[in-house]
DNA sequence: TGGCACTTAGG
DNA sequence: CTAAGTGCC
């Protein structure tokens, strides 16, 4: 039987699993390879809360590989040239392989791709992570989307998502191949375990995937239109890292819901899996957007000059604005942040702050176990307003209103701020602004290290200075 | 997927 | 005084 090497790369499960399933239609033995290449991911290699989901989730995958006879035959080094030696030794006449939007990564997927034909192999790619491809979807003149709305309808028109499909039984075994190195030996698990207190909250792997999904329908699907807006109420999906690991399909997803709570709630869930779809189609269509203003009009935006000590405040969670720090100590002690929040903490970063977007969204990269090129950097152009679908305003967000109506019990704030535990409910929110009585004592900042108003005034001077002058008709 | 100033209705 | 609605950025 003759072999096809299936590249493993954000494709982390066995269902689903597109080029698995080709291989075995054609005939192939399939032979999993995973290539440890973060120098091929341009500036953008994984970082580290990455790097130790996926470290678990590897392991998962081969100890699900080696339940049907297989494993995970793991590498690191060029892509190509890893490539080329299995295929040289094997006698592989394919290698398959799920496809990746992020710039660099499609970059040098197109290249391996080229190379390998050249030689003689079959060299494809299938799509294993969307419900439409990027290209899928354009509008009637022809143009990518470049705001939501529309594009989730012309979604809708075409929608018609796959049914999921099994993993495969059994599969071949095959010899330790030359160069083969050990999981543990590619340095993605951290030396120091600041991960620790991560793995309560989350099971990498395909199985955990399932797990998260089942318990989303039992728990938060019911109540999602609202409840998903509430950081003190656990009913989102958290399927969030468990997607970009590719450990479940979307369209599995889609599918499980589709019959599952009231049709207003679900409706509301998918909307939000096509805002990830919308994610990868602005980064396909607009490579640059991981370093560069969407609207160059925002190139001029005089940011604030970064000052150390008042970004390190927002990283470590000691703003002294509640909601602000809850959030952010949730993302360092969870590796995730709920999205409300995430909203929020940006907000306060690019427009009180006025510092580049950049600069947070760096930070999210390293932070997140769901850290995803195209949704972080919708997600931070969108907010500092400088990206797509953006608002006919200079969107600012107030985290003290925010705190009050989606945190109101201040439940939130408490369960990550233990400074703030002792205080009334309602003085949780803005501690600065109650009796000095029920102030917090101790080690929380006394004030915000901006003043909320000052912070916003300032975001709308600098607004001015890039708006484009309005020409006189008078003359 | 916002906030704010201003207005009006109603306690 | 608060709640809710409107217009505007």
């Amino acid at each position: 039987m003759p072999t096809a090497v299936i590249w493993f790369r954000d494709d982390l499960r066995l269902r689903d699993h597109p080029a698995l399933q080709a291989a075995a239609r054609a005939g192939f033995a399939p032979l999993p390879v995973y290539i440890h290449a973060p120098h091929e991911d341009g500036g953008w290699a994984p970082g580290a809360t990455s790097n130790a989901w996926r470290h678990r989730s590897l392991a998962a995958l081969d100890a699900s590989l080696r339940q049907r006879g297989s494993r995970l035959h793991v590498f690191a080094g060029d892509s190509l040239a890893t490539l080329q030696a299995i295929a040289a030794v094997t006698g592989a006449g394919a290698v398959y392989w799920s496809r990746r939007h992020e710039p660099a990564a499609a970059r040098r997927d197109e290249a391996v791709r080229r190379a390998l034909r050249a030689q003689r192999l079959r060299a494809d790619a299938w799509n294993a992570s969307l419900l439409f491809e990027p290209w899928q979807l354009e509008t009637r003149a022809g143009d990518p989307f470049r705001v939501f709305t529309p594009f989730w309808n012309a979604a809708r028109r075409a929608w018609s998502p796959q049914a999921p499909y099994p993993a495969p039984d059994a599969l071949p075994e095959f010899d330790r191949l030359p160069g083969e190195t050990a999981l543990d030996a590619l340095g993605l698990a951290p030396d120091i375990p600041w991960d620790a207190s991560f793995w309560a909250h989350w099971t990498p792997g395909e199985a955990g995937a399932d797990a998260a999904l089942q318990a989303f329908i039992e728990h938060g699907l019911h109540d999602y239109r609202d409840g998903r807006d509430r950081p003190d109420r656990p009913l989102t999906s958290r399927l969030s890292p468990h997607l970009h690991f590719g450990e479940i399909a979307p369209w599995r997803i889609v599918d499980a819901v589709a019959h599952a709570g009231p049709v207003e709630e679900r409706a509301a869930f998918v909307r939000e899996l096509a805002w990830r779809e919308f994610g990868v189609h602005v980064l396909h269509h607009f490579p640059q957007t991981p370093d560069a203003n969407f609207n160059p009009r925002f190139d001029d935006f005089p940011w604030a000059a970064p000052d150390p000590a008042l970004l390190a405040a927002w990283q470590r969670g000691r703003t002294g604005v509640p909601i602000v720090d809850a959030g952010l100590r949730e993302m360092r002690a969870t590796g995730w942040m709920h999205n409300r929040v995430r909203m929020v903490v940006a907000s306060f970063l690019t427009k009180h702050l006025r510092l580049h977007w950049l600069h947070g969204a760096r930070w999210f990269w390293d932070h997140l176990v769901d850290a995803d090129l195209a949704n972080n950097t919708l997600g931070w152009q969108w907010v500092a307003g400088t990206g797509v679908d953006a608002a006919p305003y200079f969107r600012i967000f107030n985290p003290v209103l925010q705190a009050r109506k989606f945190d109101p019990a201040g439940e939130y704030i408490a369960r990550w701020v233990p400074e703030l535990r002792g205080l009334p409910a309602k003085a949780r929110h803005a501690p600065w602004e109650v009796p000095s009585g029920s102030r917090p004592t101790g080690l929380y900042p006394a004030r915000p290290i901006v003043d909320l108003a000052e912070g916003r005034a300032s975001a709308l001077e600098a607004l001015k200075r890039i708006r484009v002058p309005v020409a006189d008709p008078l003359g």
